[in-house]
DNA sequence: TTCAATTAGTTTGTATACGAAAGGTATTAA
DNA sequence: TTAATACCTTTCGTATACAAACTAATTGAA
């Protein structure tokens, strides 16, 4: 290990840097951050889950999602509803105005991927998803 | 696209998080952080190096690198001097204490590179460099 | 030469990201 | 039944990251 350009760890900054760039760029015109847009995402799957729920599934820090959720509910893609049986719990559901925009959003993510694995072949596309999943 | 388990941006993320992450832990005794190493690392390639160039290196902006190299000189780890020829122009130069701690920070970088990489053949890792340094 | 355009660096504002701690609620154990 | 423990969310502090606006210094073109 040489220079920072052999170091896996600024490798993935960087890749990461362009990806979450790319990806900014083309939601920019919704209001709306890529980390707001994934966790929407998590919420088209699962509609009603609460923050420590996403947490979990999206490996994120409770209180970074706290400031999440307080953007997106602000911006009025999501309600957050506080649970009957459990006051602790506060449960987070789509608003229509965040349903209907579902297909563009859906779509603006796909075309970033796209363009981000353009340089690849098939085959490269898919082994590089095993090796970054299998980092974990 | 189904999941943001397929999603390149997504899986981009989570393996920047756990190389910054172990990185991170691995400098806490030391009082840096992975970008301040890194900052610190294209000093050690050429000493005296502005922010503008430092900033071309690393891709990174000249507001985020401000408050970088503010926090490195507070630390003791680089001293700015202002430049004879070019009054706009602060270099930054490595001090005593920071090339005497270089090998070790070094070492600590080669084992979080070392300790993400296990899980590879050699011929996956060469693999996955490449595809990294590819989607740029 | 002079003045507009460019460059270097800082500051401000917004948005992640996470550790630690605080405050409220629920469950378990003694 | 109370005390200890675990859980959910928010707040605070620190550190990236970048856009935009700003000052100061330099360069380039008319």
């Amino acid at each position: 290990m040489k220079t920072y350009d052999d170091c896996i760890i600024f490798l993935l900054a960087k890749a990461y840097q362009k990806a979450h760039g790319d990806f900014k760029k083309r939601l920019q015109s919704y209001g709306l951050t890529p980390i707001q847009h994934l966790t929407l995402e998590v919420l088209w799957q699962e509609n009603g889950l609460s923050a420590s729920d996403i947490g979990k599934k999206l490996v994120l820090d409770g209180a970074t999602l706290s400031g999440v959720l307080d953007r997106l509910a602000v911006g009025g893609w999501i309600l957050k509803e506080s649970d009957a049986e459990d006051k602790r719990v506060l449960r987070n559901f789509i608003t229509p105005k965040c349903k209907e925009l579902k297909p563009k959003l859906s779509e603006a993510r796909d075309l970033t991927n796209e363009d981000l694995l353009k340089p690849f072949s098939f085959e490269e596309k898919v082994l590089l998803k095993r090796l970054l999943r299998d980092m974990q």
